[in-house]
DNA sequence: TTATATTTGTGTCATATTAACACAATGACA
DNA sequence: TGTCATTGTGTTAATATGACACAAATATAA
């Protein structure tokens, strides 16, 4: 476990926190990592401060940093959450009831806060170990399908990092950052069928994937299957990064 | 003129402040409402502060009613200015050298401040007269193709606000909301293409437009124009909220 | 009254894309 | 050797797109 380090209230951005929604592939499912709380059986966003010295998005970066122990994972802010209707101080209370924050940071905690939305996305397998903040017990993956009592407006974040990933499919790199190197097209359908929560044609799909000709098959497959081993593709960077800037299909 | 609220820090939500472009459209150009400020010869965006007990969107309506004087104004939230580099006092000095804001709110100015940007649509025509607020002169529409001098980052998050509106022009209803009531084809193809920045060819622009089947013909015309009177559409707001709803054009 | 200049309305055609299908090939396992 | 689930590839009809051409309308000039 990383050294916890206790919040300096005077150098944080006040009323301000980054909540990051961080995806990941597996299982043909689309997980998210989360936070169970300590004093109550809810889970939590892994989110933050902002120092005042510092640009929002490296608040998230340090987040994911400090959670999963990777650098230069694939980040976007989605939306700031701002309506009053979200605070509530109940889980304050009881962190300090508990003594898991102490009681003259209690009028900091029960200020009104606005929170950053970013969305993150991580090649499943490369996170080994996660880490817990000073308010949390434990770390895990969740599927978006089966999400636990959450607190806050936390599963609404979810959602609309949701939606926001289901419009961007064709304008971010999203396959690339989700997928590990090599995957086969059927995995590829899947993740795109996850995202899109529909099914796709199979042989349609595949024309259409391959025909923006941002996919390399190599030589190899996908041994070990109880039937026809899949090609394994990587995917072609700069293609990939050239086709997101032209637009994908851009219908204008 | 208005009469001018006094802020009172202690209900304002602090470092955080709204940023609003408001886009019209006239004459084929989309324009945007500036204030040119006092102190300085520099514009800057429509803007304020968020109540501590208000949600951040209101603290954006009330800056819409207050400068045009209209309310349910389409209004979207599109990005989050977070850097610390945005920051600069120079401005904040200026103002209190004038005396235009006291001096003992000199520190609360110059807090790091983040700021929400939304973009909001108007039918120009409807904005019959704007009023200035207590650190501006003046409030008038300018060209985005012409921006004057601004101030900190606010060119940047003009220029966020197009790309973001090039983006959603098939997601959003962004002709419904910056045309007036009746309008003919080349005018809605005007505004397409001052929005994507790029010439559209004409007689594919209308085909695609009606099989849309977003637009009602009226048996009208445009009278006085010195050549073939075109046709007046409406938009069918029902059909066109329903398009939005399920994808123009989805992709998948 | 007629001609002119300009813009609108509509159509064509070749090509590309999409949706909905069918069937052969592969490979672990029984 | 046969079975079974899954992969790889192909066909076809319908639809959409891009690049064009030409006739109709209308204020203004001649």
């Amino acid at each position: 476990m990383k050294n916890k380090k206790s919040i300096k209230i005077e150098n944080i951005h006040p009323g301000l926190s980054v909540d990051c929604v961080l995806f990941g592939f597996d299982n043909n499912e689309l997980k998210i990592l989360l936070l169970k709380l300590k004093s109550i059986e809810k889970w939590a966003l892994p989110g933050g401060f902002v120092e005042k010295d510092k640009d929002v998005s490296e608040g998230t970066n340090s987040v994911l940093k400090e959670r999963i122990g990777l650098e230069n994972i694939f980040l976007k802010q989605f939306y700031l959450f701002g309506n009053v209707s979200r605070n509530e101080n109940s889980h304050t209370k009881l962190l300090i009831e508990h003594k898991i924050i102490s009681e003259d940071l209690r009028e900091w905690f029960q200020q009104r806060f606005v929170t950053v939305g970013y969305y993150a996305l991580v090649e499943y397998s490369k996170v080994k170990e996660t880490t817990v903040d000073f308010i949390s017990e434990s770390c895990e993956w969740h599927s978006i399908n089966e999400l636990p009592e959450m607190i806050l407006d936390h599963k609404k974040i979810i959602l609309k990092a949701h939606q926001t990933l289901k419009k961007e499919l064709n304008s971010e790199p999203i396959g690339l950052n989700l997928l590990p190197k090599q995957f086969t097209m059927p995995e590829l359908q899947a993740l795109y069928e996850t995202v899109l929560e529909k099914k796709l044609d199979r042989r349609n799909f595949s024309r259409k994937m391959l025909n923006y000709r941002i996919l390399i098959a190599t030589n190899q497959r996908r041994a070990g299957v109880r039937h026809k081993a899949p090609k394994l593709y990587e995917f072609d960077e700069i293609k990939y990064n050239q086709a997101i800037l032209d637009g994908f299909n851009s219908v204008w």
